[in-house]
Parts: structure tokens; C-alpha cells; sequence
RNA sequence: GGAGGGGUCGCCUAGUUGGUCUAUGGCGCCGACCUGGAAAGUCGGUAUGCCCGUGAGGGCAUCGUGGGUUCGAAUCCCACCCCCUCCGCCA
């Protein structure tokens, strides 16, 4: 959410960093609104005032007189016109505000679609492969240690069963990525709620984007996680952070569930796209001043847990058309696929600045007695399990259909090598 | 699922015969005094959001949320939300 009275004071301002992302959103009808909710504001305002003053009065006269009591009739009657006109005004204002895309970073690359995204470096190389490299659904299968038909009998297309080396893989990720943001970079790690409230889905500003593509459950009123970006936003909702602890990083593992529902076709094979997905976070709230530091280090640390895993990715800065609703700045790392022969994202940066503060009313003071000021917040994923999972199996691929296992997971997983007998 | 208790200013808390209650007191915090310095003590200050105004400043709102009664509601009525305790069930 920006705030009203930039829209306000700087409407051309906004409506050119709009324009850069090709979403003008709803701008000058909130601008129109924004009017009228003014008015109606003040005229509510010197009603009540009149009110408050022939209160006073009364008081001091202990019971009020004939004239005093009629006139108070006709405050309040219309009082409440006004107050309805206003409440309704300001619904649709707010409604509005809601709907308008953050401001994207004044340096981010200027562009249209993903297609103009901007690559910025590429680590490592693709690994030689001495046989035609397979997918990675095919070398799971064949191993035994991913089950697509018994994820389906389970619980629907888009869902899978881990076995053995599998299953194990999975539990070995989780904890190397959680170890290494927890000892190396200073994260908290957490233990998250699966399921949420609306409210909380509402205050992360989460819930419009992902409302048609999240799971909900009914009968109590609770959504299954689209993303743990959700429960660690609204960490701190309607809080007031003392200063001197920030920046807070956080870091959990959280399964992520998505209905997929716009992806009919797409990615209908493999771990690429499931209904439910794993993934390790990282989340910080930090001053408005350092959240562009800390921006850059926590790419750094998303990219160092590919580099520890020997895979080959490259760093692309999303284009202002392609960045996300909150966003104001955004990189995403791909992984080398080899099996596709092409790159796929395994995780993606943001910096929100204060857009989903604001609107989760997340503050701090800097000492005692200053004024309260919005935190930032930035979110990227330390990484998904299973897109991992994915890379591993097709990078480490041998003639012989194994997989060579990256060396830091070896502690984890016992073993070097997932074999065919396996 | 059953029964009960409760939601007030950063935190804790007073306040239900409706007006002088945005609202008590304590803690915390800020300032002054005191002191060689500090602690203690004393005194004063200390909510947030919005609107008008260049400014000084003025105004409105907020006692879980929404509605109602009333000239006037933290205080009365209705609905809803949330938290806690006990019982039941249970990993």
C-alpha cells in the first residue's frame, strides 16, 4: 500500500513510476475519491464540533433546553448522512489503495515483460554429462525414490510421494538451507503455523494475489500457506518494534500449497510445478535506510547455498513490468536444467520497502520518545526443496542413471551416491 | 463440543446509578531539580490516526469490531470477532 498523501501530493510522480511498469492501476479515480472523501470529511467534522460545543453547554447547564435538543436532533440526523456517504467513500478509496502496485526502484531496468528481464551474472557451468541427460522425473522414478502415481492416488495430479534416498533428500535440504542461515548469516530460524487466518492473509497483503490460487478451508476460515512470506509478514502485524533490534531475520521452513489455478498444462510433469511445495525462507524487517544492503546480502545468501550445491544458475534483475504487486526491486535465480537444456527459477528476491508495512501496520520507534516510522520488509526464498531436488537429480546425473550427491550434503544424507538399487 | 471469565493510552491497570472520562494509577521513557558523579527521591512531561493551516496553531476520531437507544455512551441494548480458564476428546 503507498501512502495516501503521496498519491496525493505527488499524483504525477506516482502515475510516471506506474507508467514504468506498464500498470497504471486505478489511479485517478483514487484521486477523484480521495476529493470527496475530503469534503465529506470535513463537513463531518465541523458538524460534530457544533455537537461537542452545545455538549459542553449542556453540561455545564446540566439539562439541555428545548432549542439545544432540536438542534442536536437535526446534528445527528444529518450526521448520519454524511458519516454513511463517507464510510462509503472511504471503502472504496481504501479498496482502491489496496489495489495499486508498489513503486518499482528508481535504477530497476525499464521493460515490458519477463522477456526483458536483465541478466546480471552467471555462476559455474553446466556439468559435462556423457549420455543424453534425462529429466528428472524419469531418473526419480527409475531410482525409486520419487512416486508420481502414488501421489496421485493420494491426493490428485500435481502431487507426489518421496521414498528413501528421496524422502531423506528432502529432510537433508531443509536442514542444511535452515543450518546455514541460522550459523552463517544470522537468521532466526522459526516454526511456522501452516494454516492462517484471513485477517492475516489480508494484512500481509497477500490475499488479493493469491486469493484464487490458495486453498481454503471453509469450514473454519483458514487458508493453507501459499508461501511462508505470509505467517512472517504478519509476525509482527499491529506491532511497534523497538529500533535497536532491527534488522529481525527470520528464516523458516514452511510447505507452500497453490492451487495452480491459471496452469492447466504448464510444467504438468516433475517437481517443477506441484500443489504442494517446500521451502525454506528467508525474511527480514529492517530501518528504511539499510533494506537496499540487506537486499543485496540476502541474494548473496540465496546464491551461496547454490554455490555450496554445485549448481550451475545465473542472476537476472526483474524489468519493471515483470516485478511482483509489492515489489520495488527484484532478482531472481535460475538453475541449470540440463535435461531441458535451459535455466528455471529456484528463487526470487525482494525488497517491498515499506508497501506491506503499511498495510499490516508494522512500526518501530528508533529510541524513546521519536516518532514511529514504517519498517521495510524484504522476502526471498533460501531455497525451495523441491525445484532443488529436481537440480540435484539432473546435475548429478550419471551414465548409470545415479546421482552424485553434492559433498556438503553427504553428512546429511550418508551416502555419496544415490544408486539404481536404491 | 459444553460451561465460565475477559478485551481500556508502549506494558500492566481504575472506571458499569450514561455527562466534569481519551479516560485513573503504576511501570517504562523524556526533561528539570537534587548529587563530586550516579542511584534513590521530588516536580513536570509522555498515545495514535486523520483533516484544515506556509507556520504558529486549531479541529475530529479512537476504551475489541459494527450497529442501536439518547440532547449526550468506555459506561445501556443487539450482533459479531478475538483471547483465557475449567470440563470433554486427543497426538
Amino acid at each position: 500500500m503507498l501512502a495516501p498523501s503521496l498519491i496525493r501530493d505527488h499524483p504525477e510522480r506516482i502515475r510516471r513510476a506506474l507508467s514504468r511498469r506498464h500498470d497504471p492501476g486505478p489511479l485517478d479515480d483514487l484521486l477523484t475519491l480521495d476529493v470527496s472523501r475530503r469534503e465529506l470529511l470535513q463537513e463531518s467534522q465541523t458538524l460534530r464540533q457544533e455537537r461537542n460545543t452545545i455538549n459542553e453547554a449542556v453540561k455545564t447547564a446540566g439539562r439541555p433546553t428545548g432549542d439545544q435538543r432540536q438542534r442536536m436532533r437535526a446534528l445527528a440526523e444529518r450526521l448520519r448522512e454524511v458519516e454513511t456517504k463517507l464510510s462509503e467513500t472511504e471503502g472504496l478509496f481504501n479498496d482502491l489503495l489496496l489495489r495499486v502496485p508498489n513503486i518499482p526502484h528508481e535504477t530497476v531496468p525499464e521493460g515490458r515483460d519477463a522477456a526483458e528481464n536483465v541478466e546480471v551474472r552467471r555462476w559455474g557451468q553446466a556439468p559435462a554429462i556423457s549420455c543424453a541427460p534425462r529429466p528428472h522425473w524419469e531418473l526419480g522414478v527409475s531410482l525409486g525414490i520419487v512416486d508420481f502415481d502414488r501421489g496421485a492416488k493420494l491426493a490428485g495430479s500435481r502431487f507426489y510421494v518421496l521414498k528413501g534416498l528421496g524422502a531423506r533428500l528432502q529432510r537433508a535440504l531443509i536442514a542444511f538451507f535452515l543450518d546455514r542461515h541460522v550459523e552463517q548469516q544470522g537468521y532466526t530460524e522459526m516454526g511456522l503455523p501452516y494454516l492462517i487466518r484471513s485477517a492475516a492473509m489480508q494484512g500481509s497483503g497477500k490475499l488479493p494475489k493469491f486469493a484464487d490460487d490458495s486453498y481454503y478451508l471453509e469450514q473454519d476460515d483458514l487458508w493453507l500457506n501459499p508461501t511462508a512470506e505470509v505467517p512472517l509478514t504478519d509476525l509482527h502485524r499491529d506491532e511497534i518494534l523497538d529500533g535497536a533490534l532491527l534488522p529481525l531475520r527470520y528464516t523458516a521452513y514452511c510447505p507452500s500449497w497453490r492451487r495452480e489455478a491459471g496452469a492447466a498444462g504448464r510444467d504438468t510433469r516433475g517437481l517443477i510445478r506441484v500443489h504442494q511445495f517446500h521451502k525454506v525462507e528467508m525474511y527480514a524487517f529492517t530501518r528504511p535506510e539499510d533494506s537496499y544492503d540487506e537486499f543485496q546480502r540476502m541474494v548473496g545468501h540465496a546464491e551461496e547455498l547454490l554455490q555450496a550445491l554445485g549448481l550451475h544458475y545465473r542472476v537476472l534483475r526483474l524489468c519493471t513490468g515483470d516485478l511482483g504487486f509489492a515489489a520495488t526491486d527484484t532478482y531472481d535465480l535460475e538453475v541449470w536444467l540440463p535435461a531441458a537444456m535451459e535455466f528455471r527459477e529456484i528463487s526470487s528476491v525482494s525488497n517491498c520497502e515499506d508497501f506491506q508495512a503499511r498495510r499490516a501496520s508494522i512500526r518501530f520507534r528508533r529510541a524513546p520518545g521519536e516518532r514511529l516510522e514504517f519498517v521495510h520488509t524484504l522476502n526471498g526464498s533460501g531455497l525451495p526443496i523441491d525445484r532443488t531436488i529436481a537440480a540435484i537429480l539432473e546435475n548429478g546425473q550419471q551414465p548409470d542413471g545415479s546421482i552424485v550427491l553434492p559433498k556438503v550434503l553427504q553428512p546429511y544424507m550418508g551416502t555419496e551416491i544415490i544408486a539404481p538399487e536404491n
